[in-house]
RNA sequence: GGCCCGUUCGUCUAGUCAGGUCAGGACGUCAGGUUUUCAUCCUGGUAACAGGGGUUCGAAUCCCCUACGGGCUACCA
């Protein structure tokens, strides 16, 4: 399987089950998609759980569920299979260990018995010193592992199963120097690493040394993971050439932020100012809190994919409305930032009005139809068909529908008095009466009759239109707003309307003195 | 503390690599217009090169320092 020469781009999204994806997560997963769509290349996905203690049932199952709702699709992986299977770390447990060995055999990693309370220990102990332990050159010729011990006291530890971990062994007095396609030149000097573990005691390796491994088995070609990557990197790059093996190329991408304040964005900051930072809604199976999802607060996933695209990343033109495909061919590496991006929910509603608005109608409507069902409202299709006609330019969400246009399905029942205060006159009820009575007469209850009739009323009675309008919207609707009144009175139908306008005399005239 | 990365309107950003338009756009916000209400919509305004030194005829752009912000510093990923 290895070294076959390939010319294709391969990149891979490789998430850790330890809980929900977060939308920082989603736009890294994102970008690597619109990568290798761009080039023709290959999307993979490998789940990383070589952390059996941090294992949280439920969430490989939850980042695969997101994935699959933003559009992002994978040529290999878990699901989708491919050349390199199996695509679960946990499956591929035999492989880590030959190359910890590989490493051993050619004296670029050592067998470590020391106990995780010992290292603890001398952790605490430099703290009390100002200092900060670190497991390196300086001091591993001091502690118990195989470089310090003689060889038939390291034999007999392994003979004996005593429990222990292989450490890469960290060149002295290098300085590494590497490139990152976003940011440039980086150089490192290797006297301020430590020899990392690479295979634990449990018998998993660390993530260092699975991603390497498997990332030239897999012949990755471009490794695009978030900046909190950034530290390791010269590990990553001295165990490519600790193997002898060609390295990926490497864009490390900046974070996402907060919206005020400092720091990355948490899970947190989405309960606290009220926006969701999951994809999709999620459940923690132990202690069962619930956090909310873009597409359950209503969110369109090709919304969020465009907000995630343009967060980060810019066409270096004045486009920002994005379809995936346009994505495709317009998303470049080389023009997505340095520094963090801090999310803004403002913007992220803004995209969804605009894919609200030009979303197709027979979809608004079926969505809608469930919303009202699930307040056990039934309606014929081609009325809620007109009532998201009515209301979509006014609403950023699907789920604005209601609050903007349930006069349209039940009757208010109580009437705004601020409003009364501000518009009502002694002769509106009057007014109101007599208009009842045009109503009435008047033939075919048709938006603009109704408008031309209320016209004729209004110049007949020597009162201005608003004078009319204003307390008939709110005998209809309880509030001042929504759309065009003569609409909504044909909407209504006359029967309606007529009631309302009763209604609303009675109650007005109740709760005012 | 140490190491690494970053810094243009409130926010996302263009412009930086190849120094030379009143530093451009979008979101937000404010004002005006449209209107029977509230929105939408249209028009206009607001607002930034973190600071200090250099180099240069000329610096957001190149170099250095400082400040600030972030990430990492586990037998986590």
């Amino acid at each position: 399987m290895e070294n076959i020469p390939t010319s294709e781009t391969r990149v891979r999204f490789a998430p850790s089950p330890t809980g929900p994806l977060h939308i920082g997560g989603v736009r890294t997963a994102l970008y690597n998609y619109l990568f290798a769509r761009h080039t023709g290349g290959k999307m993979i996905l490998r789940i990383e759980d070589t952390d059996k203690n941090r294992f949280v049932p439920g969430a490989e199952e939850y980042i695969t569920a997101s994935l699959e709702w933003a559009g992002i699709r994978f040529d290999e992986g878990i699901h989708a299979g491919g050349p390199f299977a199996p695509y679960r770390q946990s499956d591929r447990k035999e492989i880590y260990r030959h190359y910890a060995e590989e490493l051993l055999a050619r004296g670029q990693a050592y067998y470590a018995f020391d106990a995780p309370e010992e290292l603890e220990q001398k952790r605490k102990e430099a703290e009390q010193e100002k200092r900060v332990f670190t497991y390196d050159a300086s001091v591993r010729v001091h502690l118990k592992n195989s470089l310090a011990l003689p060889e038939d006291e390291v034999q007999q530890l392994l003979k004996s199963g005593s429990p222990f971990v292989i450490r890469f062994k960290i060149p002295e007095n290098e300085t590494l120097v590497f490139q990152d396609i976003i940011r440039g030149e980086i150089s490192v000097h290797t006297a301020t690493l430590d020899d990392k573990v690479l295979f634990k005691s449990d018998g998993m390796p660390t993530y260092h040394l699975a991603n390497v491994v498997d990332d030239h088995l897999m012949e990755i070609t471009h490794v695009i993971r978030g900046e909190e990557w950034l530290p390791s990197l010269p590990l990553h790059v001295l165990l490519y050439s600790g193997f002898g093996w060609e390295m990926p190329l490497f864009a490390h991408l900046p974070l996402i932020l907060k919206p005020e304040g400092t720091g990355k964005l948490s899970k947190r900051d989405g309960d606290r100012l009220g926006f969701p930072v999951f994809p999709i809604e999620w459940k923690d199976p132990f202690t069962g809190e619930i956090s909310s999802g873009y597409r359950e607060a209503g969110y369109f996933s090709e919304a969020m994919v465009n907000m995630l695209a343009l967060l980060g990343w810019n066409p270096g033109t004045e486009q920002e409305i994005f379809s995936m495909d346009e994505l495709f061919r317009e998303f470049s590496l080389e023009r997505v930032g340095k520094s963090g991006s801090r999310f803004d929910p403002a913007k992220a509603r803004w995209f969804n009005h605009h894919y609200l608005v030009n979303c197709p109608t027979g979809e608004l409507t079926q969505r809608f139809g469930k919303i009202l069902a699930e307040k056990g409202i039934r309606r014929n299709p081609d009325y809620i068909e007109r009532v998201v006609e009515l209301v979509r330019e006014r609403s950023d969400f699907v789920n604005d529908f209601w609050t903007q246009s349930h006069f349209f399905f039940e009757t208010p029942s109580a009437w705004d008095l601020d409003t009364v205060r501000k518009k009502w006159k002694e002769e509106t009820p009057g007014l109101l009466r007599a208009f009842r009575d045009v109503i009435l007469e008047m033939g075919e209850f048709r938006a603009e009759n109704i408008k031309a009739e209320a016209e004729a009323f209004a110049r007949q009675q020597g009162a201005g239109l608003g004078q009319l309008m204003s307390p008939l919207r709110l005998c209809l609707v309880g509030a001042t707003f929504g759309p065009d009144l003569a609409l909504i009175c044909e909407m209504l139908g006359r029967e309606e309307v007529m009631a309302r306008i009763d209604k609303a005399l009675v109650y007005i005239a109740a709760n005012t003195v």
